[in-house]
DNA sequence: CAAACCATGTAAGCTGTTACATGATTTC
DNA sequence: GAAATCATGTAACAGCTTACATGGTTTG
């Protein structure tokens, strides 16, 4: 799927520069972009052009132009078209496991050394993913469902990574069990 | 990361074919690329051109020669050195999410066959892979180590799969308790 | 006789990242 | 005085997917 429509979404809640898309996206645990420039202010030139949404340039003093995006009732329904959509399967891409697959050359200390650094690597990853949990900026909330299911998803990325946590000990405890194997 | 370590690993267990490699990763729950023709093929012979692989080509009569990859000692060395490089948090990139998050649009009814669309495509994705498990083709187990962290590494993608499920179900009895909230 | 398998590769295109470029204002 | 924020955009490159191209052999 394509960025475009998480811009897309972004607009259908309220109008926005490419700024505050960016910010928003970096601030989003769903949105799952790293919200470069590159992306968000290509992607709403080709909106534009697709007559998904209009632009009118807000000039400021002591400050830079704003380019201010507003959803059009053409850009809204091809958004209920397509959130309306075939679901997909989530994607994982574990890039360590693909590390860990490999460690035959490894001593078990630099093997264990590995899974520390995971872990540790996961405990940053779940605090981030909490702060911006708890701060909630750029969470609409225009009815309880909106709001539920933000929530819940919000909470199934961060379960995802306390999930990971424990699959660590797992792993910790039958390496154990068998000696470490090697 | 690079899907040349992927095929490296897999060549450090012993020498293969593209089309050898192709199969496996397409088997492979760990090795999570597709396994398409143009990013092995050019991979195999950038690896070649970086001397961590040696290529011989063995004709075949009745059918089409072979281009046989062996792992070289430099190959191996290479290999070792990126499995103990700093290891990163796994990517979730789960679209379904932004559809569900921009649902606003939708009806009561329409979000529920949502959820179950996507709750069969989860279905089908566990059964896949816990079928690829069954199999487990292209699993080395060259020590009690190895085999035990491939078998781990494989049940931790059939839990995130089985976690997305229950996931399902705790969304929908929250939306029930609300009256769904719309 | 059609489909699948073995086996190699190429072309085109989309997605995504990092870094560069500019320049004023505000905060520490 | 340096760093961060606001605000727009571009360039280069890495990664990945789909589809195309060829052609013999085996299986149903």
């Amino acid at each position: 799927m394509s960025i475009k429509y998480a811009i897309l979404g972004l607009l259908s809640w309220k109008p926005l520069t490419g700024y505050e898309i960016k910010k928003l996206m970096e601030d989003s645990i769903i949105l799952y972009w790293s919200g470069n420039n590159n992306q968000i202010y290509k992607s709403l030139v080709q909106l534009h052009e697709e007559d998904l949404v209009t632009t009118e340039v807000q000039h400021q003093q002591n400050a830079p132009s704003r380019k201010i995006y507003t959803i059009t009732a053409s850009g809204l329904s091809a958004l209920k078209q397509w959130t309306l959509s075939a679901p997909e399967a989530p994607e994982y891409k574990k890039a360590f496991f693909v590390q860990l697959a490999w460690s035959h050359q490894q001593s078990n200390e630099e093997t264990d050394q590995l899974l520390s650094e995971y872990e540790q690597e996961l405990s940053l990853r779940l605090a981030y993913q909490q702060e911006k949990h708890a701060r909630r900026n750029g969470y609409p909330d225009r009815d309880q469902r909106e709001k539920l299911l933000w929530n819940t998803m919000a909470q199934n990325v961060i379960a995802s990574i306390e999930n990971e946590l424990r699959w660590i000990d797992l792993v910790r405890r039958e390496l154990a069990a068998v000696g470490w194997g090697k």
